[in-house]
DNA sequence: GCTTGATCTGAACGCCCGTTCAGTTAAACC
DNA sequence: GGTTTAACTGAACGGGCGTTCAGATCAAGC
């Protein structure tokens, strides 16, 4: 046996994507075997390898195709404005794109250690551009007297971490829409930084 | 040869299980092995047995050790007060007690998913136990007028998540106190809420 | 319709896994 | 000092791991 009947690279690729993503999310990288992997898209192990050059970079890939993905869509979005407008902004832009996709987040927050040292550098590079983002709205608004942080930096990870907090109890079957809850935690936000 | 010079199950077993929280937390649950915790405490595989009846235990006593001090010392720490006094010390309480282990913080958010069906039925009620510390003390403080949350259940596990988030930064070496971080949070935690 | 190249199988490689256990040694007790 | 028991070794169990590759089959272009 060898090529199957309606097999393409077009369709299997995005397929091994899927299902890699999938199942690292629900069981962690290290416990997700490339013969799970496979049998999820109907392949044999060694057919992977012509998606893939290693395990290690299917999960580099997922992970930066997932911050690539989130800094292109926070440029197109960042419509500029006074720093309250720009600061309301990026707070629903990230609660509604984190809930968009919450296995590539979950992903991209709990498997940085099983990254090699290379891949990790540049994963966490781009982490820093987009917390960067945020931390140029609160500056920006701080020297205005907009806003009262005592420190820029660490108000900068304690909001994301907030904000990033919603991928861990939010359920689309739940009692709140998604723009519900951004308007829950803009609420806390604003506060939260208000002069 | 078998039993070694001055083995003593008092000593050794403390050992497997600090060896095993720290590999945890620094590679993870399943890219940890039997082999490897035996190694960093000086013993071979098999001695392990003596101290656990499988991994999964091993994984779910650190677990649920961690949760059972972070309950107790928290029933220790609550003095009472009003709403705004006990949410100071509920969030001063929180930076101290997770800077001071963050390797067992660090298993005890991330490998979850890692613990059979019954053991994270355990963790996870112990989790909303502590959850609910803090949501009386906001459904109490916001009943008193002292709070305007939108919602308090949602206003709990954003207050959480962005207290917890200090963990993933905070250096012994960096250029801020554990003081000093609790009263930053604390600013903004008290803002956040605040009627 | 033939040829070519893309796609996949199936088997194999060497290695590591969690766990068990008979046997051996050191500590503890009388 | 002899006996008992706790602590540990070393080897083995069956099985799964990531990865490679020759060979088979299908899709596509002429």
């Amino acid at each position: 046996m060898a090529r199957t009947q309606g097999s393409h690279s077009e369709i299997t690729g995005p397929r091994v994507e899927a299902a890699a993503l999938r199942l690292f999310a629900r069981h962690g990288f290290a416990a997700v075997s490339m013969r799970q992997i496979a049998g999820e898209v109907g392949l044999q192990a060694g057919a992977l390898y012509n998606y893939t050059p290693d395990k290690q970079s299917l999960l580099f890939g997922l992970m930066k195709g997932h911050m690539d993905s989130l800094l292109d869509a926070r440029a197109q979005a960042d419509k500029g404005g006074d720093p309250v407008a720009r600061l309301e902004h990026f707070t629903r832009f990230h609660i509604r794109f984190h809930l968009e996709r919450p296995d590539a987040v979950f992903i991209s927050y709990m498997e940085l250690r099983n990254l090699t040292p290379e891949n990790f550098e540049v994963i966490e590079g781009l982490r820093r551009r987009y917390e960067d983002e945020l931390e140029g709205i609160l500056r920006e608004g701080a020297a205005a007297g907009l806003f009262d942080v005592a420190d820029t930096k660490v108000a900068t990870l304690a909001v994301i971490a907030m904000l990033t907090g919603v991928t861990t109890w939010y359920r689309q079957e739940g009692r709140l829409t998604v723009p519900e809850v951004e308007t829950i935690y803009w609420d806390m936000v604003r506060k939260a930084v208000a002069a």
